[in-house]
DNA sequence: TAAGAATATGCTGACTTTCGAATATACTAA
DNA sequence: TTAGTATATTCGAAAGTCAGCATATTCTTA
């Protein structure tokens, strides 16, 4: 049945359309870009300054966020402007956060459970 | 100060915990696993077979996946079934939906401008 | 123990990502 | 127009990713 292949390969386009999404902010330094940027828009440079960036390293990072659509910028004289285009952006990072304490808070359980044991054995 | 550094660096671990989970989910094959995952735990045949994988592929999928956490596994005779470890993997991925909604919207508008363009131009 | 199913791992080549350095472009002010 | 500031682009090397193929490993059943 045509049907079948056809909403198979929509399906694919829009997890392809998703991975591209998730691949751009799947970096530390775009991560940070991001968090940044929620608080408020800031100029290339000052993202550059406040995350210790080379000014190139930077300017790469943002045209792949631009590239990708995470971004809007625009130019105000000699300076250029970068926003999140989306809020939801943020979202990703909200709960990619409580993914993360869920982790860490498991890992801290595990340390306890070898503490108990070292009580157990003395 | 030492407090500074010190913080910044940590943030920056937790930054880079973020995006290799975020590294994890980008690829349209992986997020097909956590999509059919979230629905119920499955044995890696049949996530083959449901997502039409090479099994070779579809086992190096899941041992990225396994990797970074993202899936549960047990060996069930000589089968090995995965699950989702933390439900909230997958609302990352309601939450990209919704970007991925709006941006389809988005794109639909303009295409509506440049119909409209061509009534006005008629 | 041998055969067969289910799954994992190792290897290779094509492709992509990343950074840093150099260079280019765009704007501003003298 | 020239110098200076802000930002982007290009290039090359090192590292990483991915699919496909061949080969292991592990379990089950005869």
């Amino acid at each position: 049945m045509l049907t079948f292949e056809y909403t198979k390969n929509v399906s694919n386009d829009i997890r392809r359309l998703k991975s591209e999404i998730l691949q751009a902010l799947a970096h530390p330094t775009r991560i940070a870009i991001v968090e940044e940027l929620r608080r408020g828009e800031l100029t290339a440079g000052a993202l550059g300054v406040k995350l210790g960036l080379d000014q190139a390293n930077a300017s790469q990072h943002l045209a792949l966020l631009r590239s990708r659509q995470i971004v809007a910028y625009r130019k105000e004289g000699s300076q250029v402007i970068y926003s999140l285009k989306d809020p939801a952006m943020g979202e990703v990072l909200d709960v990619l956060k409580r993914i993360c304490k869920r982790r860490l808070e498991e890992t801290m359980d595990l340390l306890d459970e070898i503490g108990e044991g070292r009580h157990e054995a003395r």
